[in-house]
DNA sequence: CGCTTTTGACCCGCGC
DNA sequence: GCGCGGGTCAAAAGCG
């Protein structure tokens, strides 16, 4: 099925209209990130394959607002300064992980690390479009 | 009322 | 075999 439209791309943070540079990186081609953590929580021992996107943003706000519901799940403090936040999509049905890092360097740039495919899209992106894709359907539909 | 957020504790994997 | 680190989940509280 690829009717499908690759909502898993980087849409433009509605908080990211500032004139901040965006970097985009990809960390390793290999996806060597089978750690699946079997946790009490079974049920998924499947090798999913998640692909990492690393953003690099410059913003005072850690949380950007990519059209999507994030919610914070913990906040690991490693050693160095860096204390990553992890956030989940609200989604039921998505599985995908933002892994958030400060510079120590520089707080004022966020790394975001985006991990795994949105399998429904943006509300925020199709609310702005919905009136879009109504008018258009309606107009297809004649 | 619902949802979100925060802290703690727990667990697993890997290293040595 | 044991230790450490990292990561995740859980519950509760606060706020809109």
């Amino acid at each position: 099925m690829s009717g499908v439209v690759d909502w898993n791309l980087p849409l433009l943070p509605s908080t990211m209209g500032l004139q901040q540079q965006q970097q985009l990186l990809q960390p390793a081609p290999a996806a060597s990130e089978d750690k699946e953590k079997g946790r009490g929580a079974a049920g998924r021992n499947k090798k999913v394959i998640r692909p990492r996107f690393a953003f690099q943003t410059r913003s005072p706000n850690d949380i950007l607002d990519d059209g999507y519901r994030w919610r914070k799940y913990g906040q690991k403090a490693v050693k160095n300064s860096v204390h990553p936040s992890y956030y989940r999509c609200t989604h039921h049905t998505c599985n995908v992980k933002k892994q958030v890092q400060r510079l120590s360097k520089d707080t004022s740039i966020v790394v975001t690390t985006y991990e795994g495919i949105h399998n429904h899209p943006c509300e925020k992106l199709m609310e702005a479009l919905s009136p879009l894709l109504k008018q258009i359907q309606f107009l297809t539909g004649f």
